[in-house]
DNA sequence: CTGAAAGCGCTTACAG
DNA sequence: CTGAAAGCGCTTACAG
């Protein structure tokens, strides 16, 4: 329709329309096929440019489930860098699930530019026909480690080491650790580097453990579970691995009337736009998720471009509030 | 090289795979072709069926910024009810953009079998080729408003009135209200509504006006620009129009030191889920984002199978908590 | 500088 | 019950 009405061929019409006309449509004639696309609200079929280029201009990011705010972080880092260029289009898990192999295979079908995978299942093997990038995804047998493959992740180590630091000038000795029950790798780092740090620091961490899906409620209750245990093991502080994980146990403290941070200190990781208002303020360990979300998609950038991407982790850093008595 | 692999033509593993031999393609042939599909890991090539079909497996939902955890309810109702039977994709807005038509625009190149819109942009039509459902778009122009279109929308005023109730028990006469400043009709329905059952009720809203962008920052930010002139007009409570807008309230009056709910009273509306974990914890009126995602979800299916949606507000309701003294 | 034609990987009447 | 063929709307060598 274009082209008859612009009076070219349907092939002019689409080197123009995908700014390929430089040097091959006189200007007059570009024009005119403009004219035309604006005057019929003409929009190219994604489907038939995708099968016919063999890729279209998606970008997928699949990510577990949005509930934990901070995703939209890390999606506003990604939407922010591939811009214009690429449509960008989200794909969430099912509540508390990690995305794996069988989520990208799915996407694969739409032909995307190319899949960004945000902390997803330990153990599985993220490789597709399209490039493929990894966040938060340390360790494992992922593309992305080791291997010359593609992930971008924190740097955990100084935080966590801010952290412990921070625990034991407050005088705690003995501290609890509320784990997720993700199977993101992510998750596993944390608890590792955190009983390191813990470990070099003269800290014990009890014996008494818990893991709760990452929700307020789960958390909640996990913690009503665990909080006398901890109490009798001479448990001072708790760290959860998430801040979501860690307003779970702020409400349990509140409602058993447990002082925080005089009878326990709480802490988390991520440092939530919220929990800055929680009751008390939240220490957390800060991870910023629109950095990670713009490395990422950088990477991705590359990848297509054929360019040669920095490799750099991105930093943690702690922040320290009221409910470790900062 | 399913079909040579099986030993049988394209169009017959079409079928198969495709579930459409149900007497059409003898069994054991059938199987052939599952076995082929299996051992070639072969997955129908999505870009190129929505091309000869005309349209996809896609469900698209568009909403906003998804800062807001909110959505995250919303995104799981319409993921719960979907299922297995479409793809969900979701695009998110500019930070604080609400949806507008040229967003509906870019996402019926996929060929989606439908479309969902959260929370659009007052006045914007939203039409397509594609089916479309809104959510919580009451009034405006949208083909969901008495034309017989498709929304799925809230009934605010049961839950509003019984906030405005809830604050005339307790005293309060004289109130403020934080406003966001999107653009969604949601919002000035919301504002609306309260203002209305204020005067219903003999409570004055005060002039001194305030907004802010769907963030705790903005919201403090604007609260501290207005919270002197609020208390020197008399006011005693204030509503924000959403949870996040009203921890930016709770901040400013912890930072100032202003006793919730003794010098002022604060509520809000969506009851997210960090709202119970709140210095104090916020009443607010709830708005449960996984019925409204489930709600538009199961109208969009119904317009896709050709059968008639029931057309039911969903309902909201306040939850009573410690910032206005329940 | 421009256009005719093949081909992307499917689906679906249609003929056998 | 099965297969050959047209066609979905594009893009891209290629020939002019």
């Amino acid at each position: 329709m274009v082209a008859e009405r612009a009076g070219t061929s349907i092939a002019t019409v689409s080197l123009v329309v995908n700014g390929k006309d430089r040097g091959r449509v006189s200007a007059p004639i570009a024009t005119r096929v403009r004219d035309a696309v604006d005057e019929l609200g003409y929009v190219v079929d994604h489907a038939a440019s995708a099968l016919a280029r063999g890729s279209g201009d998606l970008v997928v990011l699949i990510a577990p489930d949005l509930s934990n705010p901070f995703f939209a972080e890390v999606i506003r880092g990604v939407r922010d860098t591939v811009g214009d260029r690429f449509q960008l289009v989200l794909s969430v898990t099912e509540r508390g699930a990690q995305p794996v192999a069988a989520d990208v295979r799915r996407f694969e079908r739409l032909r995307p530019a190319g899949i960004l995978v945000d902390a997803p299942a330990a153990g599985e093997s993220m490789t597709a026909s399209v490039p493929v990038v990894l966040l938060d995804a340390p360790g494992g047998d992922a593309p992305g480690d080791g291997a010359g493959g593609e992930a971008v992740n924190y740097d955990l180590s100084p935080a966590v080491h801010d952290l412990v630091r921070h625990l034991h000038d407050r005088g705690h000795r003995r501290v609890g650790y509320l784990d997720g029950t993700s199977r993101a790798t992510t998750f596993g780092v944390r608890r590792e580097r955190f009983e390191a740090e813990c470990t070099a620091a003269g800290i014990t961490v009890s014996e008494v453990s818990a893991r709760a899906d990452l929700t307020i409620d789960a958390a909640a209750s996990a913690t009503e579970h665990v909080i006398e245990a901890w109490q009798e093991d001479g448990v001072t502080a708790v760290v959860a691995a998430a801040d979501t994980l860690a307003y779970g146990v702020l409400r349990v403290a509140g409602q058993l009337g447990i002082a925080v941070p005089g009878e326990l200190a709480v802490a988390g990781f991520d440092d939530l736009p919220s929990s800055s208002v929680t009751a008390p303020a939240l220490t957390s360990v800060a991870l910023p998720g629109a950095d990670l979300g713009r490395a990422a998609a950088l990477r991705l950038l590359a990848m297509l471009d054929g360019t040669a991407p920095e490799t750099a982790s991105l930093p943690a850093r702690l922040v320290r509030r009221a409910s470790t008595g900062a």
